[in-house]
DNA sequence: GAGTGGTCTAGACCACTAG
DNA sequence: TAGTGGTCTAGACCACTCT
């Protein structure tokens, strides 16, 4: 039971490490403010070297799951509240089921055509490739949250247009299609007034205030795959962001 | 001139290699899609063992100062047009500084007060304790920019009534004067149409969206010292984060 | 002083990229 | 195949916290 640790996997052992103690808090069996194991002591435990221990421990640090005090020890920290939008690249639905709320999706628009000037610059595609256009609105309690325009570089994730996205998440489709990892994303926040095509969609007045997000996705080694743009009505749903120093 | 490296300094090696690899990058002696040397032979260079320098350098690549690709070689990524705000607890004034952009500080007012009932639970104080009220207009290139109310437990933060807010940070006179760190901070961004009390300072007609954060700021220890209401006229000023998966 | 995490080393071997 | 970064080790010494 004490090693799940194996030697041969691909995996890091690092990242093995991590896993097994997230897997440890997650099922209680390590508790708020416990303390864990000495960090010699584990790496014995785990037959590793302190080192690669350390490596594994840092990334729950940063991701406050554990904290490390100096000449103290390593402690679970206090379960997160906030909502990880603003800071790790996960999508919309991903950040709902996380947060244990339920939602909805309706597809007003879905199919391929030619990229505008500005979707060709940001996926790095010409004129005559295909895009996959999609155009949907999220509820949450049966209230319009969230309306997204989404543009797919097609060539890359074949097929994706016949996919259902009332089931299934863009970004597990993209990855499914492409035979890539989402690697990273860039998002710009603003403050916007909302334009008569979103606001009928979210059920607003014309020019009443949402955030805008501008995002830009790109899967492993680089490649831009997806551009959307995303129009939020913050007085439903707010972004927080646990900043470290 | 090779070796700012100092191991008698009591910050760490790895830190002062960050340093001086990121003067490298900003003074342009490095730049964009430059090759750097080999892991191996740097270390060599700065007389310090590989593994130094990778942590340094994973600093840098976590930041996005830095490209490594596995089996090519650590490059200078693309300068940063965007904004470490949305990620990293840094001031205004901070980010200002790193973005090269200069501006000014206008002090509205600032005075000892007694704390509001929000404040008082944000900063987890009693109604007699005394905070710093403090509010702020920033200005790049003659425009106003930010708008910022601050709420300081002065009891933390001895004489911070009367330190000159044009001059210095509100971050720095914080640590210096609680001799303590800032550690992390929490904020919420949300789009708001603007108020008449805030509309004037930033010149913007009452009810134009800007974007707004609340911010609540954490010293060692989980000291709650400030918290904030910020109003960014995102017309001028974008926030952008760049999100790993 | 005992126990903890923080830093650093020197060296090993593996995995990926490119000619 | 040569060159690069990725991982891992075993051990050393230091800095901090608590008693």
């Amino acid at each position: 039971m004490d090693r799940f640790i194996d030697k041969n996997n691909p995996n890091p052992l690092y990242s093995q490490i991590s896993d097994w103690i997230r897997e440890k808090v997650y099922s209680g069996e390590w508790q708020t403010n416990q303390q864990l194991p000495a960090e010699e002591e584990l790496a014995q435990t785990l037959n590793v070297s302190r080192g690669t221990l350390k490596k594994a421990i840092s990334f729950l640090v940063k991701e406050g799951l554990l904290i490390q005090i100096h000449g103290k020890g390593t402690f679970v920290g206090e379960p997160k509240v906030s909502q990880p939008f603003g800071q790790e690249l996960i999508s919309f639905a991903e950040s709902m089921v996380r947060k244990g709320l339920s939602f909805d999706t309706k597809v007003i628009e879905q199919g391929l055509e030619h990229p505008k000037k500005s979707v060709q610059e940001k996926l790095g595609i010409a004129a005559e490739e295909q895009i996959l256009f999609l155009k949907r609105v999220r509820n949450i309690d049966d209230e319009p949250v969230i309306f997204m325009e989404n543009y797919i570089n097609a060539a890359i994730c074949k097929g994706i247009q016949d996919a259902d996205f009332t089931k299934t998440t863009l970004f597990s489709e993209m990855e499914r299609r492409s035979q890539k990892k989402i690697d990273y994303g860039v998002r710009t926040f603003e403050a916007r007034a909302i334009e008569e095509d979103q606001a009928k969609w979210l059920s607003l007045p014309e020019g009443y205030p949402v955030l805008y997000l501008d995002q830009l996705v790109y899967l492993e080694g680089n490649i831009p795959i997806e551009t959307s743009k995303v129009w939020l009505r913050s007085d439903k749903y707010v972004i927080t962001s646990l900043l470290n120093r």
